[in-house]
This record gives C-alpha cells, sequence and structure tokens, in this order.
DNA sequence: ATATATACTTTGATTGATCAAAATAGTAAA
DNA sequence: TTTACTATTTTGATCAATCAAAGTATATAT
C-alpha cells in the first residue's frame, strides 16, 4: 500500500493493480476515483504521485500501522512476523483519539519492531538508509537498521540468524558472481544469505 | 447489534431496519441473505431469530467488543462514555489471535466497564438482573450492576452522580404518580431521576 | 524504421447493496 | 364484518465495484 509512493516520483499502474490485487482496468477506475477526490494525480501511462493531502493520510496511516506493530509485539507479545496482517486490518478501525492514547501508552516508540520509522503526529518520517546488506563489501561490520520484508517465513529467518534491527553484522565475504554473502553476528556460526534476500536487509 | 437478540423469541424486522438504519426493504433483503449463509432463522411478517451458529458469532462479537471497551478505558485510559463507538470499528478489525492475547493481558476480566458481563471463549455468558432502579421501592438499598444506555451523555451524567456499577445506591423515595425516584449515593447529596432513566440502570 | 511485445485503458457486462414507491398481510377500530 | 392503519415485503431502479475481453499507446527488438 503506501509503502509503495514513499519517494516523490510516479508509481506505475502495474505495481498499483498487483499491490491491491486488482485487475488493471479496476486500478485504472479506482485511481481515476482518487483523483477526483484528490488524493494523487494521474498520468495515463505513466503512472500516479500522491497530493500533498493525499501524502499526510498515507503517512497517517503509516503511523497507524507502525504504532500498532508496536503495541502488538510490545504489550500483547505477539511475533514480529505476524503483526504485519494484524496492523493492516486495525489501522483503518482505530481513530484518531485511540491511536493518541495508544502512543502516549507506549511512550511514543519512534520505530516499529521491524526497524521502520514511526512518522511523527505531523507527518514528518525520519528518512531510511539507503545501504542494504547487499552492497556491502567484505571486512566492514555494519549495523541492521531494518527488515523491508514484511513476509512471515522471511522475519521467522531473520530473527533465527539474529538478524535484528540493532544488531552488529560482520560480513565475512561478499561474492558478487555467485550472488552470496556471508556473515557473522555476535559469536555466532557464519551464515550465508543470497543478494536477492541480503537487498531485504537495510544496514547502516 | 447483537443486544437485541438476547431472549430466545423473534426480532421484529422493524427492530432490525431502525438499529441498523437501513430501509425495511433493505433489512428484509439482509435478512434473507443472513438466512441463506446459516446465521438466522426468519419468519416472514414475525421476525428473525439466531441460529445457534449465528448465536455464537454473536456472542464472540459481545466478547470482542467488551474487551475491547475494557481496554480502551483500563489501559488507554479513555472515558466511559466514549469506548462504545470505538469498540463498534475495532471490534471487527481485531483477529481471535489478538484478542485472546489481549484477554490475557487484561487479565481476562469479567465485566466491562459499564457493568456488562464478558462472554466466555466459549460462548457463555452471566444472566444480567432482571432488576431496575425503576423497581425499587423507597427505604431498600440496592448496588448498581450495570447501565443499560449506551448515549455518551447518560454515561457522563451517571458518572458525575456516582451512579457506577458496584455502587451501594439507597432509594429515598419513589414516587409512581410522579414517574420519579430518589436516590442517594454514599455520603452525597440526594438526588432525582425519572422513571424512564432509572430504567436505564440495573442492579442487584 | 518496422514489427512485436508489454503495459495500460476502454468498453460492456455482472454482481451486490441500497432505496423509493407500490403492493400486501396482519392488526386494531368502528 | 368491514374499514382503516401499520408493519412488512416486493418490485424496479440506481450506484459502485469489479472483471474479462478488446482496443491502444509505448517501449523493445530486429
Ligand atoms: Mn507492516
Ligand atoms: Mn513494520
Ligand atoms: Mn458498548
Ligand atoms: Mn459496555
Amino acid at each position: 500500500m503506501v509503502t509503495l509512493e514513499e519517494n516523490g516520483s510516479k508509481v506505475a499502474m502495474g505495481k498499483v493493480s498487483a499491490e491491491l490485487a486488482v485487475t488493471p482496468g479496476t486500478a485504472t477506475s479506482m485511481v481515476k476515483n482518487m483523483e477526483r477526490d484528490g488524493w494523487l494525480k494521474y498520468y495515463p501511462r505513466q503512472g500516479v504521485s500522491l497530493t500533498r493531502k493525499g501524502k499526510k493520510v498515507a503517512m497517517n496511516m503509516l503511523r497507524r500501522h507502525r504504532l500498532l506493530e508496536t503495541f502488538l509485539v510490545e504489550t500483547l507479545g505477539l511475533d514480529w512476523s505476524e503483526i504485519h496482517i494484524e496492523a493492516e486490518e486495525l489501522e483503518h478501525a482505530i481513530s484518531e483519539k485511540v491511536l493518541e492514547k495508544l502512543d502516549e501508552f507506549l511512550g511514543s516508540p519512534r520505530y516499529d519492531p521491524h526497524g521502520h520509522p514511526i512518522p511523527s503526529k505531523g507527518g514528518t518520517i525520519q528518512r531510511p538508509s539507503s545501504q542494504t546488506l547487499q552492497n556491502c563489501d567484505a571486512g566492514i561490520t555494519v549495523r541492521v537498521e531494518s527488515i523491508l520484508d514484511q513476509d512471515s517465513d522471511f522475519l521467522k529467518f531473520a530473527r533465527e540468524k539474529e538478524l535484528l534491527p540493532g544488531k552488529a553484522v560482520s560480513v565475512i565475504k561478499s561474492e558478487k558472481l555467485a550472488d552470496v554473502i556471508t556473515l557473522k553476528i555476535d559469536g555466532r556460526e557464519p551464515f550465508s544469505m543470497g543478494f536477492r534476500s541480503a537487498e531485504k536487509i537495510l544496514v547502516v
């Protein structure tokens, strides 16, 4: 959803239709309605970009989503691999009033359990790192910022390997041709992962 | 919603249509769909009654609603006059898993902030008192069980008068003809209320 | 530059929710 | 019993969401 239009550029209709799991024709029709209502600007055959108004509600939805995820893990003790889907529903049902009470109760956290920054009430959000594990050279040590993939199984795998936000990761080797990177976290056994997966880990 | 079909008898279509705020024709159509799906039995021109299956999900929804109300007051500190509407939305968005975690977190409360019993996970619920303040004679002292009305302003009034679940209330006088009852709670000033309002307070 | 493939938009149809108005059944009054 | 009233159901129409299939524009390959 929201995650698509982070940057200022246009999102292709194909992405929209795939993300919303509707046919391309339906996506076009939806997007036209949303333009009519002022949420976004639609450039036929190019894509859509959020208006200021649209960006505002998108940020607010991201705030809802991430505060809820934090609550589900911190307060109720759910696993970080299962909270995304739950928050996806709850974010639409929670009122502004309850949301702010929740924020207060949680102590205004800045990051959700996946390491994603939580937008402020005003709608500003901390820019994420542009580095991923994929573009890290052998020998250096980095700190995990966040996990991009919301897939439940991938998150379980990441926790298993202790690939968690805040953790220090040493890059043992990075083999471009073989498309694989080998890592070491704390005193644990080194392990390898493909670039495809490494790209899902944001680091600083 | 659910509150209508507590007893085993039929609910008139007029009630259904009013409660759902749709035209009578729409109510008829909805009810037919729900019968097709097995949620209720529809007796044309008489009304509807829940099937076992329907009663089960209704009880579950009541459990959701009341646990959420409890959470909103106990954990987030919202006022009891504003939680009903909030819970009305959230009850549809919360999953079974999150609900049970919430129940655990709250310590499996038996009553919500209005004094309403919370159905067990299995769907059983404690029978409410059949006494209201309206049918209390002068001189006796009763304990408030619950407030039936969900209206925000009425709830604010009740709290103002300390007419809260668990409180002991002495009936100073009850004047049938004048349709008014006079009450005293703790050491406070006595006050009066009409039978219409007194009927909204369940006591034991 | 031409042809082909891909991404996207349009069109036309279907479905479901809803309403207003007309028809009907059941109830109360005369 | 007949009439009148009220609650409910039916009917016919509208609207929004969605899809499949057909048409069109743009990018890519030859
Ligand atoms: Mn998420
Ligand atoms: Mn997250
Ligand atoms: Mn309630
Ligand atoms: Mn309640």
